[in-house]
RNA sequence: GUGAGCGUAGCUCAGCUGGUCAGAGCGCGGGACUGUGGCUCCCGAGGUCGCGGGUUCAAAUCCCGUCGCUCACCCCA
């Protein structure tokens, strides 16, 4: 079939595209606003950099990443996150030796990941993730958190909950691993059977999350990570939350709160949305302070957080939050009647662009009225008409497309005087308005 | 990988106790207004009814298969 994208993966068409601007633009924006620069990172890795990152265990690693090789029988991942390859390029340039923290955000190169889509989950999806590298502040932990949530306040997004929990390092969370599994040990015919068999096996810690009620009946009274975290954890932990406290950002810890991936340590955060269906978290991110260790460099904190675009969006959409679907937004549109006039018109409208005036004009040859209706769906305030009459005279016919109202402008002048109604709204109101020939018949458009 | 629902014009869908069933609204093109948009009215273009097979005198309508989409499980952004 070659009339369909690949499954899980879709098109953004040009009516949609200016939403995805807007977030992306308020992205970058409040980026720029908390010191973090652009880092652009292949879209294909190493698989080494996923699978001793994110873990040999994971579903993600296991059964979700799209792997091949290439000529050189090298295997390679079209990646499916992307805090591994920030932090294979941190180490690929030595910005471990440059000045810390290393602060950068990515946004808009694709993810992906073999699943079956279904609501705000995508084969191919677009994150807007934020890293910042080299210190064990929790401090940072705080500024990543306050990032996130200044950014979905500018989208007017300021009441999704924040869920945080820590799930420990290296030092604590492997005795509270085994304390867990001897609770459970001799509980385990209550489980269901996935948690029963490869988690209590595997990852315990996910038995925690288990959505089965009988489970959660269980782990109700499982001992917490939390209570049994070391020092430096706890510690951080509760700096962490003082800090997020006297800066007035509300947050709900979340014990159960366990990532899929296994280089997180210490904060682990999720801003949830419950309208979006079973796809809930719209953004998840924590703390990997073993990640840079892990691909083979120095010992070297980390925190960050990765956001689903297509969640945003749908959150937005629901929340009635975007913009309707717009035209591509031509401040100026050419009407020509006559093979002359269009040759005039074609002049006219390369004049008006390089003065930086949005236009364009019919390619198909329709009548007047439809070059009218074609110039209102482009979204056009002024239409410029060049007829036969306009050509003998040397005289453009310029009407203001919101009420109707147009005068004549010598083909001289027309650039000029375009560029400057459109600059100078209440201006050009008045001028066409002394001048005006037109019937204003219809209302105003909202 | 597992389960459920759905696949009819560009879009949203009606038609589905088998026999004028190939339709509506929106969108698109044209006209009413021989050179003037948004409103109204009129006309028009556009569909192998996902695909393949079966049942039947007859299938968009029933059965089987297949592909696709959607939602959910798992997991995750």
């Amino acid at each position: 079939m070659l009339t369909t994208a690949p499954r899980g993966m879709n098109d953004v068409l040009p009516g949609e595209s200016r939403r995805w601007q807007a977030v992306e633009e308020t992205a970058r924006r409040v980026c720029r606003l908390y010191g973090y620069g652009e880092i652009r990172t292949p879209v294909v890795e190493h698989t080494e950099v996923f699978t001793r990152t994110v873990g040999e265990a994971t579903d993600v690693v296991q059964k979700e990443m799209y792997t091949f090789q290439d000529k050189a029988g090298r295997w390679l991942t079209l990646r499916p996150e992307g805090t591994a390859p920030v932090a294979r390029a941190y180490l690929q340039h030595g910005l471990d030796k440059g000045p810390q923290p290393f602060k950068v955000f990515y946004l808009g190169a694709p993810m992906f990941r073999h699943e079956r889509p279904q609501a705000g989950r995508y084969r191919q999806h677009y994150q807007f993730g934020v890293e910042a590298l080299g210190t064990l502040d929790p401090a940072l932990d705080a500024e990543i958190i306050l990032l996130v949530h200044h950014f979905l306040s500018e989208l007017g997004l300021g009441s999704l909950r924040v869920h945080l929990n820590s799930i420990g390092d290296e030092r604590c969370r492997p005795a509270y691993r085994e304390k867990l599994r001897d609770f459970l040990r001799p509980r385990l015919e209550e489980l269901c059977p996935d948690c029963r068999g490869h988690r209590f096996e595997k990852n315990p810690l996910r038995i925690l999350d288990c959505k089965v009620r009988t489970c959660r009946a269980v782990v109700r009274e499982a001992p917490r990570l939390l209570d049994h975290l070391c020092d430096e954890c706890r510690e951080h932990f509760r700096t962490f939350q003082s800090y997020l406290k006297d800066l007035g950002l509300e947050f709900r810890l979340d014990t159960s709160l366990v990532r899929g991936f296994d280089y997180y340590t210490k904060t682990v955060f999720e801003v949830v949305y419950t309208g979006l269906g079973a796809q809930s978290a719209v953004c998840g991110g924590g703390r990997y302070d073993g990640l840079v260790e892990a691909l083979g460099g120095p010992a070297t904190p980390g925190i960050g957080f990765g956001l689903g675009l297509e969640r945003l969006l749908l959150t937005l959409e629901r929340q009635g939050l975007l913009a309707a679907e717009a035209g591509a937004g031509v401040e100026a549109y050419v009407c020509a009647l006559g093979a002359l006039a269009r040759r005039q018109a074609l002049g006219l409208l390369d004049g008006l662009r390089r003065a930086g005036v949005a236009a364009d004009v019919d390619y198909l040859g329709r009548s007047l009225k439809a070059q009218l209706r074609a110039a209102d769906r482009a979204g056009a305030r002024l239409a410029l008409i060049v007829g036969e009459d306009e050509l003998a005279r040397g005289l453009v016919t310029v009407r203001r497309m919101a009420d109707g109202a147009q005068d004549q402008v010598a083909l001289a002048q027309v650039v000029a005087t375009v560029a400057r109604r459109l600059a100078g709204q209440a201006d050009a109101a008045s001028e066409v308005a002394t001048r005006a020939s037109g019937s204003p018949r219809g209302e105003e458009k909202p």
